[in-house]
DNA sequence: GAAGTTATTATACACTTGAATAATAGCGAC
DNA sequence: GTCGCTATTATTCAAGTGTATAATAACTTC
């Protein structure tokens, strides 16, 4: 007939407790089973809950995919050192744990899948993927700068979307199956495919 | 008190139009949206009839994931001409509708999120990939060869990697956020990283 | 056209879902 | 200490879930 006991937890972090155990479950289950439930388990906390720190379960599985994109985001867009460092490590970061894992890809998947049911997480797909591309373009013009072959803001435009294309590409495969490549095969690739579309060496 | 009408079809043809109504929801609703009964509601029929052609929901849904695959991959793989021809043609029919549209990008990223949850999904996926970049790679091995710059088999599969991640990549960008990019945009830049990641020109 | 087969409908069931409400226990202020 | 606030639990609810079962209507065969 005891309730059980808790602990009182500042606002801040319960809150991103329970966005953890969100995409937790979203990366275990699915979208479909990261039920109100499932989510309260893992946080270690009961079911109602949830309701005190989020209007309703739908915003708080938009804020756990502005979470998922911004942990994306933020490794690949901290890249320091001279452009060439950036670039090389923009590449590598983005093709290694643990941005590089299954648990991302699935959580990236199931987001993605709603993109079109969703005008919430479409319009957060849309800003963070853009602040991606951007990011790139001005790391390549930096780059290109430096080696000196300054390009039009046209020209790396283009050069970023392919080169956006190629490394998100090869992460999705590399996530879902990385047992089908050798261990820093992915990252090899990229750079030489980097190196032969800008028609440049990365090595400084 | 009457019972509605109904139709009684063959059945190849009623499970085609079950699966066919299972992805139009997947794609709309998402996964969890795509309810047995939303599913009979598309279809034209109640929900019962569900569970007469199939054994669960979920071996629909997974034989509904097999149909994507085929339609994502047969065009891709019944190019023909000569080398060039179907090298070309490849890329352009993938970034291209109908392989190209969100309905697409939809349903494949509703099952790749569930790839980690249901080993059934995964093998299908794994075979699905293989297949597709195998057909690639093959696809490179005679491009080249015609191209008199004929290639082992592992710097094909380097290639076939590379390219393949590309395309993807482009494709799910480009279904995604269309609007972002202008018309034939996608395949001209995806043309040119493929001879700049070749060092050939793929015009005949 | 009558009989038989079965694809299809209709209904019911046990369970899960997200959400609303009321009770309560942790914790800071005094 | 004890009071007051509120974060947290416990319980309840209506709606929706996949599935099982029985009735029936469409089509085939003769």
């Amino acid at each position: 007939m005891s309730r059980r006991s808790f602990h009182r937890a500042p606002e801040g972090e319960r809150r991103q407790e329970l966005i953890e155990a969100t995409l937790d479950c979203i990366s275990e289950f699915g979208l479909k089973g990261a039920t109100v439930r499932q989510i309260a388990v893992r946080a270690g906390v009961t079911a109602g809950l949830v309701r005190h720190y989020f209007d309703s379960k739908d915003q708080m599985v938009a804020e756990a995919y502005r979470a998922v994109i911004a942990s994306l985001t933020e490794k690949a867009k901290n890249v320091e050192g001279d452009p060439t460092t950036r670039l090389k490590d923009f590449i590598a970061i983005n093709l290694t744990e643990p941005v590089a894992d299954s648990r991302s890809v699935s959580l990236w998947a199931a987001f993605i899948s709603q993109v079109r049911v969703d005008p919430v997480l479409a319009e957060i797909h849309r800003e963070g993927y853009l602040a991606f591309r951007n990011a790139l373009q001005d790391l390549l013009s930096d780059f290109l700068a430096a080696k000196g072959r300054a390009a039009s803001s046209e020209e790396c435009r283009r050069y970023a979307i392919a080169i956006n294309g190629l490394v998100d590409g090869l992460w999705v495969e590399g996530c879902l199956a990385g047992d089908l490549f050798r261990d820093g095969e992915l990252v090899g690739i990229a750079m030489a495919s980097v190196e032969a579309l800008l028609g440049l060496p990365i090595e400084a």
